[in-house]
DNA sequence: TGACTAACCAAACAAATGTTTGGTTTACTA
DNA sequence: TAGTAAACCAAACATTTGTTTGGTTAGTCA
């Protein structure tokens, strides 16, 4: 009993994370709505109904989805960022990479900010709470800077993400400049003029 | 005839104008695809059908719709810039400006930011074209600012973009901020910065 | 008044969508 | 070897979608 069901998520996570790679993959090209279980089930090899072994809605599978792109975000975003002293290299490293999880291969990362909660009503309150335990990352690296006494924290963190969102929308793999560039020239354009 | 027509065209622009408004209202608040015929029907008082005695399908309703929002967008845009002598007070007006347009109640400019030409494959060609001819006034913008030699000003140029675009996401007509603080606070995020 | 047309209605259509249902295969276990 | 359950197929279902078609109304013009 108990060894028949450690078999069966063996073999139920096998495909569980092909579905799950196909599915983020699509939501990150396409988007969530535009993205058909058809579209999901052909890319995995198999018929659409069969993706309801696994899941039991289109919307959950998004929602596995959103918790896998945050656990893997945060991982990398505290890797990049723990191991600096300095509250300047810190952003640097930060909006690097965020810069990376908005364009990196891997698309659970990317969904996070191309699809946003709104699209799908029944799962939206978890959606934004996924998001909000991300961007808490970006709220305690804004706090620890130095900053003059007229700038706004709260408004240096929305533009700080604005600008490393937006990058999805233009970066390009074999163009001019890499995820990394971008992240800390980002970052290099707002250091002199906030920091005290 | 001639003058039959200059009827048709007085009528026709009045309910057209009014699909427009609900249109690129819907498609400011939901997006593109999570808009029904029937939901921009419904709102100007209309059966699904009678949309397309104005428009030949629901493409080219956005199109409309971009060409409007890119005319508000560009006519706002110089209005607030032209006025000014200094680079540095242009970009302060331009991104106040700018963040204005995907926040005002106006839906025209909201649209450009908010529906993305790859949704509309039938005109995406179209609709980057009309993008571009915004972006352009935030290039020569930019180009006008004496700027450190180090900075990129495509780069620069992006970062401007994403930061106001992002506001679109967050911004509350009845939160703490205007669009004017806002704006005008990322401008001075950059200015001391990249300021030669 | 009578013809004409802009503007709309009423109803349907074909296609695509997320999802369900019942059956079939495959592999492991007792 | 018989049985059991995981994993999937095959086919359908109900709904929503953008769109079309033929008819109707109201106002305009000669």
């Amino acid at each position: 009993m108990v060894y028949t069901r450690h078999v069966k998520a063996q073999r139920s996570n096998s495909r569980n994370e092909a579905l799950l790679e196909a599915a983020a993959h699509r939501f990150a090209v396409q988007g969530f709505r535009a993205t058909s279980m058809r579209d999901i089930a052909r890319a995995v090899g198999m018929l659409p109904g069969s993706i309801y072994y696994h899941f039991p809605s289109k919307d959950d599978l998004l929602l596995a989805i959103y918790q896998a792109g945050v656990e893997q975000i945060t991982a990398e975003f505290e890797a990049a960022v723990e191991p600096l002293d300095d509250p300047w290299d810190q952003l640097e490293a930060g909006m690097a990479a965020l810069v990376l999880a908005v364009t990196e291969e891997s698309a659970y990362t990317r969904v996070i900010f191309k699809v946003m909660p709104d699209e799908v009503p029944k799962h939206r309150k978890k959606l934004v709470a996924f998001r909000d335990l991300f961007e808490a990352n970006i709220r305690d690296l804004v706090e620890r800077l130095p900053l003059q006494p007229w700038v706004d924290k709260h408004l240096l963190r929305l533009m700080i993400l604005g600008a490393g969102n937006h990058a999805q929308l233009w970066f390009s793999a074999e163009g001019d400049y890499s995820a990394d560039e971008i992240g800390r020239a980002f970052s290099r354009y707002l250091k002199d003029s906030v920091s005290k």
